[in-house]
Formats: C-alpha cells, sequence, structure tokens
DNA sequence: AAACGCTGGTCAAAGGTCCA
DNA sequence: CTGGACCTTTGACCAGCGTT
C-alpha cells in the first residue's frame, strides 16, 4: 500500500512532459506559449536574466535588469521600511528556487545588483534616468587592475629570486633609499598607463593625480613588501630599514608602517586582488587634490574601485570595512614621511634627485594647478611649455595611447 | 503495481469529471471544456466547497478548491514526505467530520481532487522575525550609538531655535570659536560617557582616545552642522564662520570642510544612524594611538561599529564605501586645522584655553602615556595624583559608573 | 502613432503563525 | 506533534506615462 500511495503520486505528475514552465494559466493562448518555449531547450537566454536570481527578466526594475518578484520584493521591502534578518550567514544563495529562503540575502542581492532604494517611491514625473544607458559601465575591471598590478611587480630591478633572508640584505643609507623611491615613483607611472581610464583624463589631472599620491603609493608598497619581516621595512632595491638602529627620523616611519599598516593587513592576510583594488582607492582619492578638472571622473573610478573590493572581500564579514580603515593611517604615514624629507631637504641632510623633489614635495611647479589656466591651451602645447621633467614623463603616456582610445567615450553621470 | 495506481487514478478522475470543473489547464480542449462546464448551472454553493472534505472552501489550494484544513495537511504531507496507511479498505469517507481519521484516505483524495504536489514550493524565510535567537551579544549597539548622538545634540548651550537664517548669525571671532571648540570636546566627553564598552576601559586609554581624536571629532561635528550651508561653516555655539573674507588660515581650514566633508555628505545624504556609526568608527581608531593599554579591545569596538554602519547603509551599493572614505580627509584636514592652532599658538596671536590645549595640541601631559606606570595605583588616587584638569575630567567617568558595570565583562573575541 | 521601457498597483494563491 | 483559523508575502499581469 506504500507503494501505492508513491506510486499513485508519480503518476499524478503526467504532465511533467510540459511542466518546465511553471503550469499556471489556464487561457489556451498561454498553454501554446508555454508549450513552445518549453520546446526550446535553452532555458536561459543570457540577455534577459534577473541580476538578482538569473529567472527570466522582464525588463530593468529599479535599476537592475531583473524579474517581476525581484522587483516586486525591492519595492516592498523598501516601502515598508523591512529590515531582514539572515538566520546563517548572509551568504545565502539566491536562485530562481531559493529566492524566497532568505530575505535578507535577496535584498542584499538586489542592492548588489544595482537597485537602488530612490528609485522606488511614487515619483509622478519621472526625471529621466540618471545612468539608464552605460548601466554596466565596466570600466576599471579587476582584471585591468590585476594586470596593471602584475606589470609593477614585474620590474624587478634587482633580479633578487624572492630571497627571503634578511639577513643577506643590507641595511639602506640615504641614497639607496632616494633611488628606492625614484624607482617605485617610476613604476607608478608605469602602473598608471596601465589603466585605461586614467590615460583618458587630461594631462593635468594625470599630474595632479601622480604627484598627490605618490607619498602614499610608496608607503603602501613598502608595507607590502614588508609583510613577510617582523623588524625591517624591506625596499623595492632590495635594501632593508631595520627598525631599529637607524637613524631617528627614518625610524619613526619605519616603525609606524609597521605597526600601523603591516600589522593590520598581515592579520588580514591581504589578497592580491583586494591589494590591487586598494591601490587603485587610494590613487582615485579626489577629495584631497584641489583643482582637479573632472573631480567627478575619477571620484566615480574610486568608487568603481571600492565596489571591486567589496566583492573581492568574498562578502567575508566586516573585511571590506577593515581593509579600507587602512587609508587613513597610509595616509597619515605618507604625510609624515614627507614632513620628514621636507626637513632634511632644508636642513641639508640630504640631496634629493629632482623628481623626487617635484612628486614628493610638490617643488618644481605650482602644487596646484592654475585655475585660470588657458583652457584653448592644448595638451600637447602645455607638454613643450613644460620644463619640470616629471610632467613630461607623465605627458608621454598620452603618446603612448591613441588619443580616441574607448575609455574616453565613458557616459560618466 | 504501477499501473494500478495509474487505473486507479485514471477511473476515478473519470469519475469527477463531470461533476465539477477541473482546472487542469495544460490542454486548450481542457480549457474549453473548463469554460463550458462552469458556465453550466451548478446547483448548490459548487464553487465554494472544499472537494475533499465539503467543508467551506477558502480558494484554490495546489489545484483544487479546498479548505485550510485540507490545504495545510496537504501542504505538510508533501513537505514532510509523509506516507500514510490506511486502517481499512482505503475506501474512508472523507467529510468535515472525520476528515481526520484516516489521513491516507485524506491525501488520496486530495490528489484526486486536483491537488498536485509540484504546486508545494519549498520552504521559505520566517516572517516574523526569529526571536532573540541566540542574540549574538552586541556590544556597541546602533541604538546605544544613537542614544550617544542624540545626548549630544541635546547640549544645545544657546537656545537657538533652529534658525535655520544664516544671515541671522554672527561672524565668529577668534574667541568665539575657541570657546565653541572648549563646548564640543566637553560634548565629546559626554558622548563617551555614554558608551558603557568606552567607560569600561582603563583610564589611560580613555584619556588617549579622547584626546588623539577631538580634533576629528570637532571637524566632524562641524561639517554635520553645515550640511545646510554653503558657505559658511556653523558653528555650536551659533556663530558662523564664512567660506570667504575671514583670515587666510582659518579660511583655508574651512573650505576644506566644505569642500571634503561636506559636500560629499551631502551628495550621500547621510542619515542619523550612519553618523552615529561614523563618529565611533572615527574614534575607536588604534591605529594612530601609540602606547594604547589594550588596542584589540578598541579594534573589535571599531569592526562592530562598522559593521553597524554596514548595516545601516542598508546594502546599497558602494554607499559603505563612501561613507568610511570620508575618513581619510576627515584625518587630513583635522591635523592641519591642529598645525594651523599650534601656528597661532606660537605667534601668540591666540590664547587658548589650558582643556584645548592639552586635547588639541596635547600639551601639558605626556602625549604618550608612561609604559612604566604602577599599576597598582587605582583611578582614584591617579585622579588625585594629577594635576591636568583633563585627564580629571575624563576620570570623573570611572566615578559615575559603578565599577563592576555588565560591559566590563563583554568577551572579547 | 505605435512600440517600448519602467514606474505603480492588484489579488489569487502561495507562505507562515500559533493556540487548542 | 498535528490541525486549521487567520494573517503575510509573492509574483504574474495590467495600467499609466514619458520616450523612442
Amino acid at each position: 500500500m506504500k507503494l501505492d500511495g508513491t506510486i499513485l503520486f508519480a503518476t499524478d505528475t503526467e504532465h511533467f512532459t510540459n511542466s518546465t514552465l511553471r503550469p499556471r494559466q489556464t487561457s489556451p493562448a498561454d498553454a501554446t506559449v508555454s508549450a513552445s518555449v518549453s520546446s526550446a531547450p535553452q532555458a536561459d537566454e543570457g540577455g534577459t536574466q534577473c541580476f538578482i536570481c538569473a529567472d527570466r527578466a522582464t525588463g530593468k526594475h529599479y535599476g537592475a535588469s531583473s524579474c517581476d518578484g525581484c522587483k516586486g520584493f525591492f519595492r516592498r521591502s523598501i516601502r515598508n521600511n523591512h529590515t531582514y534578518n539572515c538566520r546563517f550567514n548572509r551568504q545565502c544563495v539566491v536562485d530562481k528556487d531559493k529566492r524566497n529562503q532568505c530575505r535578507y540575502c535577496r535584498l542584499r542581492k538586489c542592492f548588489k545588483a544595482g537597485m537602488r532604494k530612490e528609485a522606488v517611491q511614487n515619483e509622478r514625473d519621472c526625471i529621466i534616468t540618471p545612468r539608464a544607458k552605460g548601466q554596466t559601465v565596466r570600466t576599471l575591471s579587476i582584471s585591468v587592475l590585476l594586470q596593471a598590478e602584475v606589470s609593477v611587480q614585474q620590474f624587478p630591478v634587482l633580479p633578487s629570486p624572492q630571497s627571503r633572508d634578511i639577513s643577506s640584505k643590507k641595511t639602506a643609507c640615504v641614497g639607496d633609499v632616494f633611488e628606492s623611491m625614484k624607482q617605485q615613483l617610476l613604476l607608478l607611472v608605469e602602473w598608471a598607463k596601465h589603466i585605461p581610464e586614467f590615460c583618458s583624463l587630461q594631462i593635468d589631472d594625470r599630474v595632479t593625480l601622480l604627484r598627490t599620491h605618490s607619498a602614499e603609493h610608496l608607503i603602501l608598497g613598502a608595507a607590502r613588501r614588508s609583510l613577510p619581516y617582523n623588524n625591517v621595512i624591506l625596499l623595492g632595491n632590495d635594501f632593508v630599514i631595520p627598525l631599529r638602529g637607524a637613524e631617528l627620523e627614518v625610524t619613526r616611519v619605519a616603525l609606524r608602517i609597521q605597526e600601523e599598516l603591516v600589522k593590520p593587513l598581515r592579520e588580514l592576510d591581504i589578497t592580491d586582488k583586494e591589494f590591487a583594488c586598494l591601490r587603485a582607492i587610494v590613487f582615485f582619492a579626489p577629495a584631497d587634490c584641489p583643482g582637479l578638472e573632472s573631480p567627478q571622473v575619477i571620484q566615480h573610478l574610486r568608487l568603481q574601485a571600492h565596489i571591486q573590493l567589496e566583492e573581492s572581500t568574498c562578502e567575508q564579514r566586516g573585511r571590506f570595512g577593515e581593509l579600507l580603515l587602512i587609508l587613513p593611517p597610509l595616509q597619515s604615514v605618507a604625510w609624515q614621511m614627507v614632513e620628514t624629507l621636507h626637513l632634511a631637504q632644508l636642513l641639508g641632510e640630504a640631496r634629493m634627485d629632482s623628481l623626487l623633489q617635484e612628486m614628493l614635495l610638490g617643488e618644481g611647479t605650482n602644487s596646484k594647478p592654475c585655475a585660470n589656466d588657458d583652457l584653448t591651451q592644448d595638451n600637447e602645447s602645455k607638454q613643450r611649455a613644460s620644463s619640470a621633467n616629471f610632467t613630461s614623463v607623465v605627458s608621454n603616456i598620452s603618446a603612448s595611447l591613441p588619443s580616441d582610445h574607448p575609455a574616453a567615450h565613458t557616459d560618466w553621470h
């Protein structure tokens, strides 16, 4: 009898044949549609897929391509100001079958897919969708960042084959430190050249970004190289700065690098992806660069970079925040280094290369681009007019790329 | 066996055909039949009757018009994959009164009435908020932060009833600025006192945290107050600093506040919750405080604060990151303000209150707590021994709370 | 002018809740 | 633990409305 029942139930599902889609409709028309669709073997046709649950999308809703279910769910959640809780680890799978199993994760995925709660609410007059067109402006992809990162790491000026042995490394003298800095700054330019979005910025903005963030770049690089070590800072040219025993001023910065950057980065066990994103976030910071010509563009690049970082952290709770909170001390240490250099320069304790002076100390040009700059002057003549060797280094970037690079046409908004 | 079931089912189905409309759809033929049948005048209440037990139907469920009882019974049976046995001849009567007497026959009749097990869905998320189920030990809750925030805002030193009119406000002179700063710093202490986790820190750490982040607190508060205004910074005592026309050094800081903090905060339209979290994140930053006794505890508090922030942003794409990226410029501006104050102090341009000197400029005590401090000395005697007025202000906190405050027992991990 | 894209809204039929 | 009266959520479908 038990078998009876089971089989009875099984046979009841005679319409398995055409029930690949939901057998909801009673109307003949729909039945035929359903039949024809089911005859097509391909379930997902790619283009019209819900970003949230991979069900069939019915269009873009609230900023993301989605199905009616996710659309309604999002609207209700926002309207009623719902707060959900995940019963598990906030890592629930959200697909067509399981989308109703965790509302917290579903809503979160709605946001991640790009739904904006401002798009809900009743707005009679639709003042154009702000960024309807290039919704998926996938500029600044993680792969580009990783590639840029690799290209920088691929320039080991010394062929040291990962000789991890600290004792074999020499303590850097002032000249060694400066030499390393110079190399690293040139590598920063190299790094930037790998990012098309950077290359399509105006020359002044390129220079400003590079100059403003050169110190942070140096410190961040030093911190990363020094991750395996406890009592030295490893330079790019394979010299080391010991944490104890060196000159006081130098040691102070080195100690802060170790304490405030190396330690937390080591605890987090930062990945290559994450580091690549972090470098970009530091670099595309518009706030501390007055006089930028297109701060919004740069701000948008940073936004993309930190969204990439968020994705790279794989939803590990708190990790994204911890990584971003590395940046204040990074900036702070960078400032202190610049101060120290400035002082050393003033006291005549060190002779710095003109490139270093220009990038790190902001000397040799106006640190703030002139506001009443002649805008009719094209980059070419600006480049010719500039006598600064750094600016000319940067200018070469535009020469190395076709001027009509696709990225230049990106639609910002 | 299989045939058995099929035949049994088929015959029963036929038997049912004329008595009712089968909502089986799937084939156009069925649809037309259904239509014609429904148009046929059915005697009794037909449509509102449970096909299984003849109780009042509450609608169609799983393919058959049925009552809530049979609906629930069917769902549970399918979900839990129940198999029942009939103790008699599988011919039990299933009506309103006897429907619970044989579950085998009831389920069978459900199928016969047209219920389909495919219509039963997967289990969903709980509607009711998961009850204090193991409520994770949530120190530093958002409510505590909000309350602390409110308590700070509730001390309007001047009874200005939200006079939003800027023109009615007076431009601050140096003395007004200092006065406002002093008030705000006392409010910072007030704010901290509302956070039990802070109060249970050691006295030295409390002092260090307050001192180290006092400048950022001032700037953050000023930025927030100035959100509605475009060309002034509004102080806590209702004076304003105009962005143009004031003294150069002051204006420089004020301009940065407006550009690097007010603007982005306004664009983000920061909420109260988010702001409350941000303040805590700024405050519980251990990196730039050398010599803390329990940096891990503080780091953990910051982690909690930024997890709260993440939750408060409702997962809106990129929002959490944008908020955290306010912090580097905040720190930077704060430093610049301190530098400016330092200079003014050195040049004798301004007389600062000793509290201001101690908190903002780090004068009057060792900025780094003494490492070989006598640990056997209790707070009381420390307080008595300390001649610094700020330290004594902070020490009072511990006096205002029971020493065995629950928060002191929080389990960090 | 008709098709289209993206809002808002509706309600049958899923779901869950919780005491007897 | 199960039943079932009672309430919430889901999502397919439809209607505006502005754009193409």
